[in-house]
DNA sequence: TCAACAAATGGATGAAATTGATTTGAAAAT
DNA sequence: ATTTTCAAATCAATTTCATCCATTTGTTGA
């Protein structure tokens, strides 16, 4: 992990589909250089994957919502992979404090995200929030920090 | 937006690099229509952009956190491009509930973290959620449900 | 029935990715 | 100090891919 892998994997993160050529002209080694050291980012996991940011308003999910569940640690092994089934959900993390899990997830209708909330408190008592605007969009992590960083 | 135009989404959400020429044969039509299909859909704003996603963890960045800010309205004006600039943060939504903002975070320590908490206070009450583990990996949203959707 | 438009195809061309052979350069060993 | 070794680079050749343009198809509305 050099510069010049640094270089390559910001450069990603803002356009998953750029060239090797281009990636190759600004890291000023060859495309075959930087095709080797793609395929050793991914193998050591590094990369995990390419995603393409969807605009999922426009796509007919107007709704965002965290809800938080309080999750009994006897109940997370049948929580798990019922929470990865779910389309709506893209992204869950265990955290501290008194509410141990964080959901992030879309939905087509206030109704359909009542659905789910009514499906999962049988794990637990739940708290949503509603998004009711974004500052900032999901982003890539600034690798190369210049000012404002911690 | 027709059948097509979905295929070619849902797809390219799970692996932004894939070749024209493999939506191609994967939309049984050819690479040239798949072109234009795709250029048409940036224009519409309905894939926003193209992100490689990285393990933080590997690149020295721990320290993922979720933190909930009870912002006053009239500090809305300085928060917005405050929170922008700051590149530890790769999300930052305003909510329903008591705390009006959830921003996502990354750190490489937990001390950085503390930094940036006790920076933010100047705008209000914060309350941190640090994350232990993660049962789902931020993913692209399910496009064409089947079952355990909402 | 016939424009008129949107969108797909197919072939050609130029650009880019991949592969394999070879070279370079730095670190470890003799 | 010289040699060995290995990783990683370059170069050249081949294959694959993206883009352009002319033509065709199919649908809608006069």
């Amino acid at each position: 992990m050099d510069e010049i892998d640094l270089k390559i994997v910001s450069t990603l993160q803002k356009d998953a589909r750029i060239s090797l050529k281009k990636l190759a002209d600004i890291c000023f080694i060859s495309a075959p250089a930087v095709s080797t050291r793609l395929t050793h980012l991914e193998e050591r996991g590094i990369i995990t994957n390419y995603q393409t940011q969807i605009d999922y308003k426009l796509l007919g999910y107007p709704i965002k919502a965290y809800v938080s569940l309080r999750l009994s640690p006897k109940d997370k092994e049948a929580f798990y992979p019922y929470i990865k089934s779910v389309g709506n959900v893209v992204a869950c993390d265990c955290v501290t404090g008194s509410y141990s899990q964080i959901i992030t997830c879309y939905f087509k209708t206030t109704k359909a995200l009542d659905n789910f909330i009514n499906d999962i408190q049988r794990f637990g008592e739940t708290k949503t929030q509603i998004v009711f605007s974004t500052s900032v969009e999901r982003r890539p992590l600034e690798l190369t920090p210049t000012e404002n960083y911690f």
